[in-house]
RNA sequence: GCCGGAGUGGCGGAAUUGGUAUACGCGCGCGACUCAAAAUCGCGUCUCGCAAGGGAUGGAGGUUCAAGUCCUCUCUCCGGCACCA
């Protein structure tokens, strides 16, 4: 490690950039804008590995260059700091989560602050400042009081609501709760007590109060998040810690509405430059089936019962239907259910069950409702009615209609020998059922439901026909359903935002106004959860007292609309002004890990489509383009874990090779978006690279290169510039080095071309190119001069070099002019000896000159 | 099971999107410099073959003047979802 000296030069320009604010972004004006920004950490205690930064550093060079092709660019940096992992570091270190998150902020700028990455800290944000989650609150609050009007497809003010049924009931409501709508007229609607008038907007809410299953440890008095449990050699649930049982309990939870905006989650996805395959996780999360809603009629009664389905088209050979376990239907008709008490027995069996043994495919359970029966309402045949616990409760209307073509379906009948049939239709039209047997059905699966024709159609392609007709009968209607639900907008936790919301003593929620936000978290004894399952805030008197909701908000509440404030992170009040989010627009590109495909890149959407909405941003999609980093693995080809004891520190790699060689090598090492393992023998690749720009300055002299040298450097320029734009990061750097080498063997440098390779290295290599930009004379920082453009003349061969193939196969080279005219370039390879010897005396059937590329002769 | 992505030298990878496969870097070998080493520089490095040539991008077919790239089948690895009717 001779050569130039990183530790003194990176040192010193990092201080010289601080103190200049060289990296500072400027406020709305005149000039073009980008939005360039990096996920925001978790600042965790442990401190960064050395992937972490691979994404700041990508980020970071896209960041200089777009700075010195004159944008005034927004690169910003912060902390998102609520959640477990910092309460349980709390808790284990016997500190106050805050005191926590301030000493692991600590630790990870000294770590990043070494790199020489150029956010501007000025606009540093921390979800867990009460001045950031202030806004965080109001948000809740908004969306809280708004609902989603499905005819106009946009959410509005909850006052709206009220009085759309103050004028005329719930009649002419379109909103996304179809279910379980109580019909009420606007006279009614007056006449509803407070209580009342609240259940019914609780259904409307964008953020509503629900119920919902929680995993609940007794032992430990605490509900514990899915990472927290753990199946135990038996094949039961307990607690990662202690190993303690752990059941299913229902809890008061805050929800939202996400469901409403999944058609818009789903198209807007459309308008995005993201990776085909994040787009895609985020398709199948939604999960939209097309499909239809079918009345079966129960037999001696007036009602229906209604099922989901996408495969209409198997009506017909549909023999029983299967409720969930949870469907309103088996405890409405206790009575009429001739074997209710078996049927009991079963229901509480499977709520006792384990997740993982209720998922078992291979053992399909269930039971009988004797005494009802259903009508195939597409063969008028009766149908037993069955409850089974592989039909969910949460998906379409909890019931299906089973025949032979599912699998699930088919283990069920032949499990509880329940009779399958098929329907084919025959010559003359008309629909022809026979009841097979088991084995029969089994072996003719397939090939019979492949064979069905309806009217000249396939099976699938006669779907919207049986449809159609189903719903003249009023028995059918296409709907569409998604696999995606609501979320949990709550955890019963301390370290999260306060939810700002009083519960009076007779049930009635108000909201906080904005000049009382934000509520602030009170300082609690102990952090453990108290003993009910409720979150410590549940201890507090005085918070009690006011009536608070003791529930705190979910890790991605913060993290959902922070890159809003950063472009006015001082704002007290608004969460940003409206001339800040209209300049700084939607973030231009974002850069972060593809495991949030799910969590805050769906929720960030969900959020930004409703603000928008409100009208309190121009733009529906937060994030235009998206680029994950991919991860870096230990040298063994796993993660780096403490616990395999393979962690790589960047602050060695920084100390011992320096900041430029770690940007370089961690951009070098292969595509930005592909996970590598970490090699401690390339690195030493990257720093020789910069050594040899460094040991150049002897060479350079003189204001005119070799023209052959000129070329090489516009050629550079070129493929520079595209690559970082597009994030082929590696590329650049490896015609960098080709530049390098080709330096190298000229003669000498000019001053001016050399100067002009800093400035394309700079971005990737900041330190060193300051150093010898400032070597060079000059006053201001390399960082702020304008980046260099390509000349076209020079980027341009006169001569080419291209193969001759014969019959495909490269024969020989030949250089020509680029310009050359296909006629005499023909008369010119055909004078070649090599070719000649080649092609003989045969025919030459074709002739195929792709321009300045190649030329293929068939014979 | 379903949906994505990927398989190229000893290693990380490149290939202007169908046009000279293996750029760039690491490693390795030989040489120069040196008393010696390190550092640096030069040459070499897919494979068979003395050569002329032949073969090779996980495997098998196909389309094309031309395939790492497109199509069909298949194997392996990684990621996501998973009883979603």
């Amino acid at each position: 490690m001779k050569n130039y000296d990183h530790k003194k030069i990176e040192k010193k320009w990092q201080k010289e950039w601080d103190k200049n604010a060289t990296y500072k972004t400027l406020n709305p004006g005149k000039m073009k804008k980008m939005y360039i920004l990096d996920m925001f950490p978790y600042p965790s205690g442990v401190g960064l590995h050395v992937g972490h930064p691979r994404g700041y550093i990508g980020s970071d060079i896209y960041a200089r260059m777009k700075r010195m092709e004159g944008y005034n660019v927004l690169h910003p940096m912060g902390y998102d700091a609520f959640g477990l992992p910092a309460e349980q570091y709390a808790l284990q270190h016997k500190i106050h989560p805050r005191k926590a998150v301030e000493e692991n902020v600590k630790t990870f700028e000294n770590q990043l602050s070494i790199i020489g990455l150029s956010y501007d800290w000025s606009r540093k944000v921390n979800t867990t400042d009460p001045k950031y989650y202030k806004w965080t609150q109001w948000i809740f609050l908004e969306i809280y009081n708004s609902w989603y009007d499905k005819t106009k497809n946009k959410a509005r003010k909850i006052d709206e609501l009220v009085s759309i049924f103050e004028k005329s009931g719930n009649v002419k409501v379109n909103a996304v709760c179809d279910i379980h709508i109580e019909i009420f007229n606007s006279k009614e609607w007056k006449t509803f007590s407070k209580l009342e008038k609240q259940a019914i907007l609780m259904k409307y809410r964008l953020a509503y109060e629900g119920h919902s299953e929680v995993n609940w440890c007794p032992e430990m008095g605490t509900v514990l998040a899915n990472d927290e449990i753990v199946t135990d050699a038996k094949g039961n649930t307990v607690s990662e810690r202690g190993g303690y049982p752990v059941e299913k309990k229902s809890m008061r939870q805050w929800f939202m509405r996400i469901t409403a905006y999944a058609d818009r989650l789903l198209s807007g996805l459309d308008t995005l430059e993201w990776s085909d395959s994040i787009k895609e996780i985020q398709r199948n999360w939604i999960g939209k089936s097309e499909g239809s809603l079918v009345k079966f009629p129960i037999k001696d009664s007036s009602e229906n019962l209604e099922v989901f389905t996408t495969r209409i088209d198997t009506i017909f050979s549909g023999t029983f239907l299967v409720l969930a376990p949870e469907h309103i239907f088996i405890q409405k008709n206790k009575n009429i259910i001739s074997n209710y008490s078996e049927v009991e027995k079963y229901l509480n069996e499977v709520r006792n069950k384990p997740d993982e043994e209720r998922m078992n495919k291979d053992n399909k359970t269930g039971v009988e409702l004797k005494g009802v029966k259903v009508i195939n309402p597409a063969t008028d045949k009766e149908m037993p009615i069955w409850v089974a616990d592989f039909v969910l409760g949460s998906y379409g209307t909890g019931a299906v209609f089973a025949d032979a073509h599912d699998q699930r379906d088919f283990d069920m009948a032949k499990k509880y020998k329940i009779p399958l049939s098929v329907s084919i239709k025959t010559d003359d039209n008309a629909l022809f059922e026979r009841v097979k047997n088991l084995e029969e059905c089994y072996e003719g699966e397939g090939t019979l439901f492949n064979s069905m024709q309806f009217d000249g159609l396939t099976s699938r392609e006669a779907k919207p026909k049986i449809t159609e007709w189903l719903s003249s009968k009023n028995l059918a209607s296409k709907t569409v359903k998604y696999k995606m639900r609501d979320a949990i907008f709550a955890r019963q936790r301390y370290w999260g935002e306060p939810i700002p919301l009083i519960h009076d003593k007779s049930g009635i929620i108000t909201d906080l106004k904005l000049k009382n936000l934000p509520l602030e978290l009170p300082n609690v004894k102990s952090y453990e959860s108290i003993g009910t399952g409720e979150s410590p805030l549940a201890g507090v008197k005085s918070w009690i007292k006011e009536g608070y909701e003791t529930n705190t908000m979910p890790g991605w509440a913060g993290s959902s609309w922070y890159f809003l404030r950063y472009m006015d992170p001082t704002n007290g009040k608004v969460f940003a002004s409206k001339k800040n989010v209209d300049y700084w627009n939607k973030v231009d590109t974002y850069v972060g890990g593809s495991e949030h495909a799910t969590g805050h890149l769906l929720y960030s959407r969900f959020w930004n489509n409703f603000l928008y909405d409100m009208g309190y941003v121009s733009f529906r999609e937060p994030f235009k383009r998206l680029k994950n980093q991919g991860m870096i693995l230990a040298t063994d080809g796993r993660k780096m874990s403490k616990r395999w004891n393979n962690v790589i520190n960047p602050d060695d790699i920084v100390n011992n090779y320096g900041a430029d060689t770690l940007r370089v090598y961690e951009m070098f090492m292969g595509p930005f978006e592909q996970s590598l393992p970490w090699s401690t023998e390339s690195i030493i690749g990257s720093r020789r690279f910069i050594d040899k720009v460094d040991r150049f300055k002897h060479k350079v002299k003189g204001d005119k290169s070799s023209i052959e040298l000129e070329k090489v450097l516009h050629k550079t320029i070129k493929k520079v510039t595209e690559d970082i734009e597009n994030f082929a990061l590696n590329t650049a750097i490896s015609s960098m080095m080709i530049f390098v080498n080709e330096m190298e063997k000229a003669e000498s440098i000019s001053v001016k071309d050399f100067k002009i390779f800093l400035q394309i290295l700079a971005p990737f290599a900041p330190h060193i190119t300051e150093e010898l930009w400032s070597n060079l004379g000059e006053k201001k920082s390399i960082h702020k001069s304008l980046w260099p453009k390509w000349d076209k003349k020079k980027v341009m061969d006169d001569t080419v070099k291209i193969a001759v193939q014969v019959n495909g196969k490269v024969r020989t080279e030949i250089l020509i002019s680029k310009d050359i005219e296909e006629s005499d370039l023909k008369t010119l390879v055909l004078k070649d000896k090599i070719v000649m010897e080649w092609v003989g005396e045969s025919l030459i059937k074709r002739f195929i000159y792709v321009k300045g590329r190649i030329i293929n002769i068939v014979v």
